[in-house]
DNA sequence: GTCTATAGATCGATAGAC
DNA sequence: GTCTATCGATCTATAGAC
């Protein structure tokens, strides 16, 4: 899903225009966008640089086009799937809350949050651009979630949208933070459960309608 | 309290330092990592850069050094005395809020996080080394201020660094990130007092001991 | 469209005089 | 300790041949 142009793969341009967006891609989101180099972006497609900058005007217009493109693609994905099921409230938005943790904690987001942020000041809108497209587009999935099960009762009104921040809010903690700033042992099974398990906790105290029996 | 060194001001040479690192900590904070040079640090302080170089062996020590000290300022500091008063708890939680989010939304807070996240693959110590000094110590000062509420039997039982996540992650809510994608909208007073008072609801209701009677 | 070769500019770091 | 002057490396972007 990561078409650049609107063409299609036929021609032999944008086949090329395909490998040059994916070893970008790959370069940026593995090593930053300041140690990512014209050049080696070139080698790892496989073409010389004039051919690079004969489809991408310079290494922002590049820069620009993984960002929106990744963004998009990750957070659109149907990884909240496992919130169906016929288990009870309290196994479901852990499932849920699982989900969303990969999703924040995944390498490709820890690293385009980086990029993004960093570059926020040189590039006004992008970083308005990579928000709406990417962790706005979580958050309106997961209210939407959260919306039904108001519906169905099992969790009390409020605004979806205020739910689903603060659904985020309990489970990341400051596991994401950690990740961005370097340190791996954040990523490990048992900060994430216990993440999971504790943020759960305080949201459906919060949040749920009747009273959840818990474990 | 920006002290590199265990030098006093009064040598010519101390003070000398104390200019360059003001001058730098003020580029880097301003400008972000990759667009301050060593030649418009040397300029802002005054000297040349051969002087700089005498001082600070090179970009990234001064880096370094800055990141260090600022962490440590701001979340050392005494923002979050607003806790103490007579007010009822959710008042006082309140004010504790708005002052957690005011130095989370700060620019320079903001600026350094951009930074450190973007440089951490090139520091692997220097993104635990500010972890260390700056978020994790906020962590602590609430997770004690919520172990004497604990204590005084306003909040129930839990572990206070896990409340102290948890507090922070429902009032962070998305202002945070948003600042530092570059939303200048997020730091607005209307969002502010939102996340505060939604943050603080959802917070009260999973964490308060008795029975919160609300506005 | 794609290549090789290089221009053009920036910047970190240093040499050497005072 | 501080300066001026410059080296050397790196990288973006382009010119011109095929």
């Amino acid at each position: 899903m990561a078409e650049a142009e609107g063409h299609k793969l036929r021609t032999r341009g944008a086949r090329t225009v395909q490998r040059i967006f994916e070893a970008a891609n790959r370069l940026f989101l593995s090593r930053g966008f300041s140690e990512t180099t014209m050049e080696a972006i070139a080698q790892e497609a496989g073409v010389s640089k004039a051919t690079l900058y004969a489809h991408y005007g310079s290494r922002d217009e590049l820069f620009s086009a993984v960002i929106w493109a990744t963004a998009g693609d990750r957070f659109a994905s149907g990884a909240l799937s496992g919130v169906t099921g016929a288990d009870d409230l309290r196994k479901k938005v852990e499932r849920l809350a699982s989900a969303v943790l990969e999703l924040l904690l995944h390498p490709d987001t820890v690293a385009s949050n980086r990029m993004v942020s960093a570059e926020a000041r040189r590039f006004p809108e992008l970083g308005m651009l990579f928000y709406e497209n990417g962790p706005n587009r979580l958050i309106g999935r997961l209210a939407a979630l959260f919306d039904t099960a108001m519906s169905t009762g099992l969790l009390r009104r409020a605004d979806s949208r205020d739910v689903a921040k603060h659904f985020i809010g309990l489970v990341r903690g400051d596991l994401q933070l950690r990740a961005m700033l370097g340190d791996e042992t954040a990523m490990s099974d048992a900060e994430r459960r216990h993440a999971v398990i504790s943020g759960v906790d305080v949201f459906l105290a919060a949040y749920a309608a009747g009273r959840s029996d818990s474990d």
